[in-house]
DNA sequence: CCGGGGATTGCATGCGCATGCAAAAGCCGC
DNA sequence: GCGGCTTTTGCATGCGCATGCAATCCCCGG
């Protein structure tokens, strides 16, 4: 009646099978050991004909290596932090590591659900779009395990984190705006708990201020699509509206478009200019045709990758911040300036 | 001048400390043991002090069940998937499991690389937009494992499915389109190995032959971006071009839009209507606004993890086959019939 | 043909936890 | 206050693999 399932075999059955010692398989399976040309191929044959499959958990509770990576994603509904799981994926995998994912609901410190994450031995904890509390970073410390963040920050000791030119991408986008002969600014930004927007907000400030341009009138869009619009719904109801609006991710700046042309029929490009940051997929599609300050997830995800490694290989100081460089992406979403656009292989940016 | 790092507390540090054997501690985190609710407050206690967390892969290395599910997902830039990775991770943390994620690449089906998912004793495997392969899936079923595939039909035997009504999408699409008064019918599908957007484009077939319309032009998206414009591309350029076009996802539909306003200047809704599956968040944006029949990924995750729970459980067939409920949702790309549309709590669907 | 040294191999043990079984402890009614 | 029972506890063992150490084996030079 019930389905004949036998277990799995083991090393023990293809020991058996090959005459060899249990030990002789686990050694055919371990790169470098020592084991005879001949015996190796002995084994692999018997463990094919059986088979036979590592089981990576038994190996983990040995090395006290899991090979498996923590990954903390929230925003997952954001195409730029899908695309970052991606690239994390796609290379982790190529190295033999795995993802053992947690998609975050929109909670903002990630907390004690990622915390049974280290009872998996996981090798490295990667948070995107979210900072861990401090009891996380504690218990991670204790454990030699790595925390990396991706496009956030932390004043927490021994993090690392990878980021965007924020400043940069706030400078740029200023220069490009006044370059614009553009006049009224706002911001629309993260939570203020993320310190990236407010780099990027700071920088942005700054940068007008120095060109004698200014004020900023900032709201919060909390990186999400709703508040963002309601953000932008504000800032265009207001007597006086900008004429320029710099948003802290592509995904804000596509709701700040859709309220723009929707509620208020402004045309991009002449009424009004917005600028995000990311250079997602879809702002090069027609629909929103956003021009950005990139930030490749790519980029992101190796940096990510090689701090681990570092780690892991006892090289490597016990936190490192990296950043990864972007450019202006010109699109029609913003009023083009006269000069300063260069095409290269299809793609238009923009230096000051 | 190395980091003093001391292995993390096991059991047998926390027994020391309560005074208690190793096994009692066992108990003591394990629900429904037999433990005296003092002894139980003494264990607890210590562990707390010592910061202990039970091992992971100790413990599924003797219960031989990991709590972790396998999930291959492909697609991740479309955001129905980065959905549905989403609502599946939330749903399994609710129960204390996990996902060990392999975003596949562009590959057609899962082969080698989630072989090694196996490895880890992955209690069930999810694949969202691929098919496994024949000796995939039986590896899986050597192994008691249960396999769900979302939003894919496969034949291979003891191979569960969750999708949704394909089959009334295309009808009801079919008729809405119908009632709008059009006249020129196309399609934009997957790959023809996805028998799921064949189902659906079958069924939109019949019910436009039915209806006495047709024929239909079909062309092949394969479920990418680039490759739905070129088909929007090619469909539009012919003469006596498409008044309505039914694409087998909102993410070829954008494609469609974004070709058919930029490059044709076509109105939507009025020059040219464009209807898509799956409704996912985008759909509702401004930027979109599109007319599509809605494929929930929250019911999808759900129905994957009732097969998984039912296999665990021991009930239920060896694979079950399971359909959403979907429902036309009524927005701006396509035009509206005269009749037929109802307006319950700021949804606006149709039916025939 | 013998000894030495490196390459292979097997043995024994441990990784941290779960669990069947037997011993010990607590409980009841009479 | 005692026998019989139910709980609670500890003991011993196993899960599948890695690895230090010792035993073998093989290949050469002398």
């Amino acid at each position: 009646m019930m389905t004949a399932r036998n277990q799995p075999p083991t090393e023990e059955d293809v020991a058996e099978l090959a005459g060899v010692s249990q030990s002789a398989v686990s050694r055919a399976f371990t790169p470098g050991a020592s084991v005879a040309a001949e015996t190796r191929r002995k084994i692999l044959g018997a463990a094919r004909r059986l088979g036979y499959h590592p089981n990576l958990i038994a190996r983990s509770l040995s090395t006290k290596r899991s090979n498996i990576v923590g990954l903390a994603a929230r925003s997952l509904e954001n195409p730029f932090y899908a695309q970052v799981v991606k690239e994390l994926s796609e290379r982790l995998s190529a190295s033999g590591r795995h993802i053992l994912l947690f998609a975050a609901s929109s909670d903002e410190s990630a907390g004690p659900a990622v915390e049974t994450f280290l009872s998996y031995q996981i090798d490295a904890l990667v948070l995107t779009a979210t900072s861990p509390s401090k009891a996380l970073v504690q218990q991670c410390r204790k454990a030699g395990v790595p925390v990396v963040l991706i496009n956030r920050d932390t004043a927490l000791p021994g993090v690392s984190t990878v980021r965007g030119e924020n400043r940069r991408a706030g400078e740029v986008v200023a220069a490009y705006l006044v370059a614009g002969g553009h006049q009224r600014f706002a911001f629309i930004g993260g939570p203020d708990t993320s310190s990236v927007s407010r780099e990027r907000q700071a920088a942005f400030e700054a940068e007008l201020t120095r060109q004698g341009k200014g004020p900023v009138v900032a709201r919060l869009g909390n990186y999400t699509f709703e508040g963002a619009a309601a953000a932008a719904r504000a800032l265009l109801g207001q007597t006086n509206r900008p004429d320029a609006i710099f948003c802290a991710s592509d995904y804000m700046a596509f709701a700040a478009l859709d309220v723009a042309r929707r509620e208020f029929g402004l045309k991009l490009g002449a009424d009004l200019s917005v600028v995000g940051v990311d250079d997602v997929a879809e702002a090069g599609h027609a629909a929103y045709d956003l021009t950005t300050f990139s930030q490749p997830p790519g980029g992101l995800a190796e940096a990510a990758i090689a701090i681990i490694d570092a780690h892991m290989a006892g090289t490597g100081a016990s936190a490192e911040r990296r950043e990864v460089h972007g450019e202006l992406i010109v699109r029609g979403s913003a009023r083009v300036p006269a000069k300063g656009v260069v095409t290269v292989g299809g793609r238009r940016t923009w230096t000051p």
